[in-house]
DNA sequence: TGTTTCGCATGACAAATGTCATATATATGT
DNA sequence: ACATATATATGACATTTGTCATGCGAAACA
């Protein structure tokens, strides 16, 4: 089969490469450090699987799934990611992804991953199950988009302006959120949300 | 010679193993998935080198780099690290290791850096001569302990609790760090603390 | 010894924050 | 058409935050 990865950092993207480049049926024909260098690979060289990252520059590996599917690609798509934050899970599964693995589960499984998409099957990290349980994102985008900015430093007054809002509808969004995410102030709310990547 | 991996991404972990084994001069004897391991195993194995990475639970890689100085162990370090934070490489290099690398370079990097090493040379990644430049950490432990508390959204109040201060100091201490860091307020403080890597 | 610095503390004050009750206009559903 | 929900807004209020001036004891140092 052949597959391409698309991995911003180096060391792994090389790493897994040369490792899947081994394999008797796996032919790593591209390798992108973004999302926009993966979708244009992709498009040259119509793989039958790509291997994205999420967390990468310009377009992230989610981005890319959703791209992919828009424009009806037959390449199936294989996440692999550092956090099995909820938000990445159902975002990837609206997606239709094919695969989507964990970067702390063994290498092996990730062969193994490969064949079984490839087949026409499933693959999803095992740790992955719980995910399936977590709690979804309660924030509306109103609520996320003042959090982000409060978490940048923003004052009220300043996400207000940035917004095209009152400061005090903007305080009541804050409000609103901290109550959902149970914390006691804005900064624990932003610690909560990020740590469940509910922010990105 | 012989080398251990410590590195809590188990992908990367397997990955890096499965390639530097592959090398004729380099045997790696141990892997690890958290500082605390690694200093065992490193103890257990008497290694030439042990390349760590930073980011662990239990005990970090630089926790590690500066157990092996105070405890006289021949086992050189090269640090494996994803960011190129200044706050990092000054702690790294006052703890004497001899390697200090980016995720983001290239697999080959890797072996030649730890045959440098080996050889008795440092290893240091070439993207990372700016980190020299970069700015020291301008915070006090007081003020570092206080700001990171405060991240996790506790209030003066309560942070005050945790450090046996009062309330009022505390709020000087967070004053002070917010001037130093040139932020609005102590969220912006904290954006910035974290992004520089001054909180860890 | 005296002087300076440092860590910690207090009090006062303005500004920002968090909470609530309430209001309006638009959209949605029946 | 009517009821309901949603997005946005306002005002009032107590609490928290950020700043600053100042005080005090201990350590460092001349």
């Amino acid at each position: 089969m052949r597959v391409i990865i698309a991995e911003d950092q180096g060391m792994l993207r090389g790493a897994l490469s040369a490792l899947l480049d081994m394999e008797d049926d796996i032919e790593v024909v591209g390798q992108a450090e973004n999302g926009e260098k993966a979708l244009e690979l992709i498009d040259l060289l119509q793989p039958d699987i790509c291997l994205l990252d999420i967390e990468m520059p310009i377009l992230t590996g989610l981005d890319v799934a959703e791209q992919l599917v828009a424009r009806r690609y037959a390449c199936k798509v294989v996440i692999l990611t550092t956090f099995s934050r909820s938000g990445y899970f159902q975002r990837a599964m609206r997606a239709g992804v094919h695969g989507f693995l964990l970067k702390d589960a063994p290498i092996d499984e990730l062969s193994a991953a490969l064949r079984r998409v490839y087949d026409g099957g499933r693959a999803v990290s095992p740790e992955l199950a719980i995910s399936l349980w977590e709690a979804e994102n309660p924030l509306t985008d109103r609520e996320r988009e003042v959090l982000k900015l409060a978490g940048e430093g923003l004052s009220a007054q300043e996400i207000s302006g940035n917004l095209h809002l009152s400061a005090g509808t903007v305080r009541n969004y804050l409000s609103e959120a901290i109550r959902k995410l149970d914390a006691k102030n804005r900064i624990e709310a932003i610690a909560i949300a990020n740590k469940k990547g509910w922010l990105d």
